[in-house]
Order: C-alpha cells, then sequence, then structure tokens
DNA sequence: CGTCACCTTGATCTGCCTCAAAAACCGTGG
DNA sequence: CCACGGTTTTTGAGGCAGATCAAGGTGACG
C-alpha cells in the first residue's frame, strides 16, 4: 500500500507507529483502529487540549502538527516533551488517570480522539493492540530519556541541533521527507524552553549553528544541506527513535 | 495485612505498586506476580543487570537496594533513571524488544525474575495485570517528565535537594520510614552524573545545602531535620510520584 | 503604515567547568 | 593497632557558558 493509499483508507491513523510497528499489525486491526476516532478536529496555536490534572476522558491521535508537553511553575514554562503526527498524545493519561502536564498546540493541528470506555473495550478484547499502545507509551519514555542525556551532556547550540536532528527522523518514519528545509512552528522562545536555556541564549546558540555553516533557523524553519553533519555535531544516534531498521548495536 | 505479613508471604514482589494501586489488586493476582517471579538473586555493587541493546528475555523487580539506568557515550556517564524496590526495572525492554540504555546496580541489591514467554501469558491472560504493568512503566515515564524539568528548571543545590526529596518519597510509599537519615550509596560523583553537574560542582553543591541549614549529606547519606524545608527549597511538589495519596491539584 | 510579536545585539554578572592538588575516609593486611 | 593504597571528598584558581537587564531591529499583518 502506498502513502496515497494508506490516507485515503486511514485518513485518522495513518501515521501511527509508522515505520515501527505498524507492517506487523493484522489489517483488521488497522482498520478497527480507525473505525474507533472520531474527527478530525482543529487546534489552533497555543490551544490548550489538556490541562495537568484533568481525569482523562479520551485519547488523542495528532494528525497533523506539532503539540508540546509543558509544565507550568511559578510563571515560568519548561517543554518537557513534543509530539509529532502518529503519536498520541495523551495516553499516558489513560492509565495513569490523570497527567502531570498540559498539551498544548504548537501551531495549528488536525487532532482525532476516542473516548476511554471505548479504548478500554478494545484493549481489552485485543491484546495485540494493547501491546501497541503500551508500546507507543515506551516511545515516549525513550525519548525522554534522551533528552535527559541531552540536558546532561550537550551545550546549547548543541541541544538545539539535536532537537531538529531528532525531529528529522520522528518525521521521516511517518514519510515526511524534508530533505533541504523542515518547516516548525517553533519560535526561539519555544526551542529555549525545550532546551532548558533562556531565549537570548537560545538566539546565540541559532547564531552559532549559521556561523558555523550547519544549518539557518529562521522562524523555526531549518535550512540545511549537510544532516549528516548536524547529527555529527550533536551526538545523535537514532537508536533510541526504535525505528524500524535494525538497532545501532 | 500488615508490613510484617505482606513480606513473609510475598517475599519477592510486595513493594510492587505498594502506595500505589496495589491495594486496588485482587489477592489471586498478587499471588500470580508472586509466583512467575524466579529468585531472589543479588548483584553486586556496580554488576550491569542489562546491556544497551541486548535482547529483553526476562523482566526483573528490584527487591532492596537501587539500581541506576545509565548511557555512556565516548566514556562519560550519564544517569537517565534511578531504581527503588518494587520497581520493574527493565519492562521498557519486554514491549520495546532492546533497551536503549544500561541497568546497574547502586550498591549491592537483591532481585527476582520472570521469562519473556511466562510475562507475556500472564499479561495475555489477564488484562488487569497488563495494565498493572503499564502502569507501572508510565509511572516511570513522570518521574522522567520530572527529571527533564528539573535540569530545564533548578541549579545544583537545588538539583540535589529535588532529587533526595524524591527517594525520600518513594521510600515512603513502600513503607521505609526514613526520618531523619535517607541512607544510600551514591557517591557525589553519582550524584553529579544524575544532576548533569561535574562531580567537583555537586561537591560545592552538597557544601550549599549544608550551609544552608537543609541537610548534610555524608557518603550519599542525608542527614536532615526538616523534609518540609529541603522540598520548599527544591521546588518539589509529589504529584508526578502519583501516590494513592489525591492529586496536589 | 503602524503595531505587535519576534529576533538580534551589547554589557555585566553568576554558575559551572577544568585543571591541579591536598585531605579525609575505608578496607586490608601486617 | 597501625601502616598502607585506593577511593571519595574538599579546596583553590582561572576561564567559559549562559542568565539577566536593557535597547534596537525586523518582519508579518491588519
Amino acid at each position: 500500500m502506498d502513502a496515497a493509499q494508506v490516507f485515503s483508507t486511514f485518513p485518522l491513523t495513518g501515521d501511527f507507529l509508522a515505520g515501527r510497528l505498524r507492517d506487523q499489525f493484522a489489517v483488521e486491526e488497522l482498520h478497527i483502529l480507525e473505525g474507533m476516532m472520531a474527527g478530525p478536529r482543529c487546534l489552533a496555536d497555543g490551544e490548550r487540549l489538556i490541562a495537568r490534572g484533568q481525569t482523562a476522558v479520551q485519547a488523542t491521535i495528532l494528525i497533523d502538527g506539532f503539540m508540546i508537553d509543558r509544565i507550568i511553575r511559578d510563571g515560568k514554562r519548561f517543554i518537557v516533551g513534543l509530539h509529532v503526527p502518529g503519536d498520541f498524545v495523551d495516553l499516558h493519561g489513560f492509565a495513569l488517570k490523570h497527567l502531570d502536564h498540559d498539551i498544548v498546540a504548537a501551531g495549528p493541528v488536525r487532532i482525532a480522539q476516542v473516548g476511554r470506555d471505548r479504548l478500554r473495550e478494545v484493549t481489552q478484547a485485543r491484546p495485540a493492540m494493547a501491546r501497541a499502545l503500551w508500546f507507543a507509551t515506551l516511545l515516549d519514555a525513550a525519548i525522554n530519556r534522551q533528552w535527559i542525556r541531552n540536558l546532561e551532556a550537550l551545550d546549547a547550540p548543541q541541544r538545539i541541533a539535536h532537537l531538529y536532528a531528532e525531529l528529522h527522523h520522528r518525521l521521516t518514519l511517518i514519510g515526511h521527507n524534508a530533505t533541504r528545509t523542515l518547516r516548525t512552528p517553533f519560535t526561539q522562545t519555544d526551542l529555549a524552553d525545550m532546551c532548558g536555556v533562556s531565549a537570548i541564549h537560545a538566539n546565540r546558540a541559532v547564531a552559532r549553528l549559521r556561523e558555523l555553516g550547519l544549518g539557518e533557523i529562521r522562524r523555526g524553519d531549518l535550512y540545511i544541506a549537510d544532516w549528516a553533519a548536524l547529527e555529527r555535531y550533536a551526538g545523535f544516534d537514532p537508536a533510541y527513535l526504535y525505528g524500524a531498521a535494525a538497532p545501532s548495536r
């Protein structure tokens, strides 16, 4: 099935686990998944989908655009996660009952949703589906661990480089080919809050990447010639994304 | 059932989800869980249980002691997670097939294990068990998110304070009452690698906490009079640990 | 064509790093 | 009981990354 077919058959869930376990699903299960989702529905830039502490009554898949996991404390914002199309953005809340962070649209997005009870039925009737959803949340956790390592190991320009390298790989897994340009809606303040630096320093880090000839970031969009050079600079190793290709060791 | 009874009846798994969902299990399921584990078995300080990339053939519960999730890169060590008794330390590997980090004993530990196939049988036969294990991995993820926030928000003394506050709460959930002393096997180098600072700076951060009268850390053991003061200093909010008590908002 | 959000630049200050070395502690064996 | 070697902790000095405060500049859009 080529990409166009995937999206006409599975307009809501066509990206779910694409490049990961998607190939291993029975076609029947892909249809069950698609059939249980209601939508699509749009959110505007900055619109909050889930508030911290709110009881989770549904699960949400991101179809188009980006969303962030956000913690606000003492008026300061910290971004602790980032979602691309095909991600279930609030699945952690399904088993935890509520979430410890907000989930917010970064730029305009399209989503689809399924109610908690329906989701529970499906997971109980189909262990394979439960395993897939579990897997999806563990992918989030693996990315979290990598973010921890990045914050512990990298300086500001490297963190930003790593972020874009990660996005590039995650988008490639779902068939978005960003060869020379990677478009995002992120402001430098967003990048700063993802990387744990001040907005001013994020600006200087972006300038550094430009000086080094590794890429040019303008209004969130990365213009780049040599992805391998960027990845080398950031110490990027895609193993933690659990793409379908073999693990790096 | 009081604590002594729990440990004579469930010597291997008595701490699993204690203070969290444990109360909601059917007694029968607690026995199934206990019965499937083989052990206990000991590991010495620094001994590696799982290597990054290794295919996961079993799941391991920590009974006594501490273990860390470690990534080594270019000869430098980064600690991306921390486990206390009752944690399944390598459960992420069960659904992901392999892990992106090593799991290592910090100090001597006791563990018990179950084979992958047996675990799969149990989770498929008992959706409640599958949900519980899923929940346990999501708890890890919630802690990861908090670590990301800490690295983004706190300076070195606050990070160390937060780490001990977290440990105190996690140990309390499983019935370890550390009122005036919290004993750990961590060197200042370990603390440094968990907090993303150099060992020398970790030492100065420890000294800072002493100066401030918040607590004295000697060879990993924290001597403390006022936990509330430490938590205030660290900006600690236990909501992310999903203890049985109501969420903080 | 003005306004608002975003990006850029400069200056100063602090936290943290690195290199270097000394002191305290711990287990071990004499 | 003490001497010993290795590990861990402590201290000092110099330098860099990143925070903060304060202005400008630039671009998108009504």
